[in-house]
DNA sequence: AAACTAATAGACACTGTGTAGTATAATAAA
DNA sequence: TTTATTATACTACACAGTGTCTATTAGTTT
C-alpha cells in the first residue's frame, strides 16, 4: 500500500506489515479500546519493544496507517487524471470504489467499523478539498440557479453524503458493484451541485 | 438532560452530573485516549471508586450519555409531532438544531470533536430510521420519477448528508442560525428525496 | 570480510484498572 | 426525631499495560 523511494530495509517492511495485519486481525475480534501494544506484538509475533521502534503509541500507528490510506487514494486520483478527461467524476469515483472493494478487508475494518473515526475523518477532509477545488473551477461558468445554498453548506452536505454512503456500503458488505454505486452517487450529487451561491 | 420518573436519590444525580461535566471538561483539554477514570474522578471531585458505582468503565459511561442524548432528541421529535402537522420536516429540523445550539457546549465536544464516533453513530441510526419510515409512508403516492436510485442508497446518502452537515456546522462554531440551516438542509434534501426506486 | 542497523530479551518505574472491606455521611421513611 | 437505608469516601490489593533502558543477537548492505 506504500513503498518508500530510498529502498527500505526489508526487515522494517516485514515488521510493519506484521503489525498492520495483527492490528486489523485484532480489530475483527475485539474493540479498539481493548487492543494493547502487548496484544499487537503477541499477534504479530514480534517483540513488544520493536513496536516502539516504529510507532510512538497506538494512536500514532493509526495516524500513519491513515496517511498510507490517503496516499493510496490520492495516487488513484492522479492516475485517473493522467489518463482521461471526459466524465472525470464518475470515472475517478468508480476507480476509488474498486480500489476499496479490492482491499475490502482493510477498509471494512478501518473505515466502516465503529469507534475508529480517524480514517473516515481523513477521507472526509480529502473529499472536502476535492469538491471545494472543483467547485471553484466551475464557479465562473455558472450563475443564477433557481435555488441558492451557501457554498460551504453544499460542500459539507455533499462530502458527508459521499463518505457516509461509502461507509454504509461497506458495512452492508458491498451489495452493489463499485461502478453501479459510483453511477448512483454521481447522479445524486449532480442534483444539488448546481445550487450553490458564492 | 434526563430525569428518571421514580425520584432518584439527589446524591446520584449530583454525582452523575459531576462526572458528566468533568468528562466534557477534560475532552476540551486532552484526547479521549488520555482520559482515565482517575482523571475523571479527580476533576469531578469524587472518589475513583464512586465512578464504578455508576459505570462499568469509560466506554459504558459514553454509551449511557449517548442514550441520554438520543432520548432528548426523540423527545423533541414527539413534542413537535404533537403540535403541528404542516411543514413537519423543516419545523422538526429547526427545533432539533435549536436544541443543539442551546446545548452547544455538550454537542460540540461529544458530537463534533474527533475520535468519539459513538454519539454521531447513534444520531445517524436515528436519522436512518426516521427517513426510512417517512419514505415508506410516501411510497405509494409517488411513482415514475425521471431517475431512480435504490432506496437504501438514497437513505444512506441523505442520512449521512444531514448528520455530516450538522457536525461540520458545529465544528465551524455554528456560522448560521439553526433555522437558516434547517431551511437549506430541507431544500437540498428535497432535491433528491423523490428519486428513489423501490 | 567488516560496518550498520533491526529485532530480541530482560528489567525497571510508573500509571491505570477493577474490586475488595470498612467507615461515614446524606437521604428517606417511621 | 429517631431509625433504616443507601450513596459515597477511604484504604488497600493484585494485576495489566506503558514507555524506556541496556545488552545481545541476527539480518542487511557495501
Amino acid at each position: 500500500m506504500s513503498t518508500k523511494s530510498p529502498r527500505t530495509d526489508p526487515r522494517v517492511l516485514r515488521t510493519r506489515q506484521l503489525i498492520r495485519n495483527a492490528f486489523i486481525d485484532l480489530l475483527q475480534e475485539i474493540d479498539l479500546e481493548k487492543i494493547t501494544v502487548n496484544r499487537i506484538a503477541e499477534r504479530a509475533t514480534i517483540n513488544r519493544v520493536t513496536f516502539y521502534l516504529h510507532y510512538r503509541d497506538i494512536p500514532d500507528m493509526m495516524e500513519k496507517m491513515a496517511d498510507d490510506m490517503i496516499n493510496a487514494i490520492v495516487a488513484i486520483f492522479e492516475d485517473v487524471q493522467r489518463q482521461s478527461r471526459v466524465d472525470f467524476e464518475r470515472f475517478v469515483l468508480g476507480s476509488v470504489l474498486e480500489h476499496i472493494a479490492e482491499n475490502s478487508n482493510f477498509y471494512k475494518v478501518l473505515l466502516a467499523s465503529k469507534r475508529i473515526p480517524i480514517f473516515s475523518d481523513r477521507l472526509m477532509q480529502l473529499m472536502v478539498d476535492v469538491i471545494s477545488s472543483r467547485a471553484e473551477n466551475r464557479d465562473a461558468s455558472l450563475s443564477g440557479s433557481v435555488v441558492s445554498v451557501p457554498k460551504d453548506i453544499a460542500i459539507w452536505y455533499g462530502s458527508s453524503a459521499f463518505i457516509g454512503t461509502i461507509v454504509f456500503w461497506l458495512r452492508n458488505d458491498m451489495p452493489y458493484t463499485p461502478n453501479f454505486l459510483a453511477n448512483q452517487l454521481s447522479l445524486l450529487f449532480r442534483l444539488h451541485q448546481n445550487t450553490t451561491s458564492s
